[in-house]
DNA sequence: CGTATTATTTGACCTGGATCAAATTTCCTG
DNA sequence: CAGGAAATTTGATCCAGGTCAAATAATACG
């Protein structure tokens, strides 16, 4: 599945000058503080961003309490799912974790120059299908591994996430309690 | 999210007459028995069925149990997802629950017909946008309500789920034990 | 620097749902 | 229709992880 993002990579590359124009001229770059809010909730996600620098998260309130549903780092991209697809208000937030910078792409300018360059609709479809991997995977692993596997198993993947995310954040997108990822912790 | 399917339907009802042929053409109707398997894990799905009548489900397996993932009724399409698309092999089963009637589309058939229809290309984006969405509310669903809240939904989906499919599967594809579930269904 | 605030840990206790085992009920199939 | 197998229920017990509360540790900032 990893080796998906690099052939959507490859793609990218492969793709001709004038449609990676257009791609460009419907991008901007922006900078956003620690804390910002790029994606409020009940808000309509008409922006897809992809992580030039920094980390941010996205999450949803559930009675009071943060559950996060995804980090992102590096080259990510990050969009509430359905509120973007269905450009319906949007149940999740989306954070700045760390000072980041952003490079912008707005719903409407993709959907039209989807319309006129078919190897952009193929794009996307490359990008709705990694997305669709990578949560049927999250949902895999909820059902099959442990908190603690969980937790070690993000930080194989992320050794640096535990100096940069506060605790609570990771026990939220582990599915458990600050308390139980302390000691987790505190047992390995 | 409802909302989608008919948005996908209606698109497919737009598509002209060309295109509609080709899609005939590469798909073909088959019949399956109560308990026949349409895809084994370790195989690779080179083949997507859309149910025509019916019931299936999607299942693995964890240290010898089945977990279900997904239940299938009339017009579901029915794919091992990430097996479809890295065309590797399937961790999941696709089986018969009663004797099914489908239609058989072949990945490479439609991969062609996607190269040469940007109509069919969108079409295929719909879908993974679809599945990525019912994958990420079923996540959702899980982190959010309860077993018995859990069953009370998929009674009030499908109230004639429970006199036609075994109440292990049912368990399974709410994450619980038969035992829950069935402590459940005496509540309420 | 010291102190206030926020983050993390530790302790005591609780609970939803799992597991193991046995009893019933339902459903085939000859 | 009987008898055995499969499905479902019921009972007893257990445990991962939650909750509530208090103690420490780490940071921030005047």
């Amino acid at each position: 599945m990893k080796s998906y993002l690099s052939k959507i990579d490859r793609y990218i590359q492969s793709l001709d000058q004038a449609t990676l124009a257009v791609l460009q001229s419907i991008s901007s770059q922006k900078a956003y503080k620690k804390g910002d809010l790029l994606l409020r909730q009940d808000e309509i996600c008409r922006k897809s961003y992809v992580l030039i620098s920094g980390i941010a998260r996205k999450y949803y309130l559930n009675d009071g309490k943060e559950i996060t549903t995804e980090l992102y780092f590096e080259n990510d991209l990050a969009v509430s799912f359905d509120s973007y697809i269905l450009q319906q208000p949007s149940r999740e937030f989306i954070e700045a974790l760390t000072d980041i910078t952003v490079s912008v792409t707005f719903y409407e300018a993709f959907q039209e120059a989807k319309a006129e360059y078919p190897s952009l609709l193929a794009l996307d479809l490359m990008l709705a299908e990694y997305y669709g991997m990578w949560v049927e995977n999250r949902l895999f692993e909820f059902h099959t591994m442990s908190a603690s596997e969980r937790y070690l198993d993000i930080l194989t993947k992320h050794p640096h996430i535990v100096q940069t995310v506060p605790l609570t954040i990771i026990a939220s997108y582990l599915g458990i309690s600050l308390e139980t990822l302390s000691r987790i912790r505190a047992r390995v």
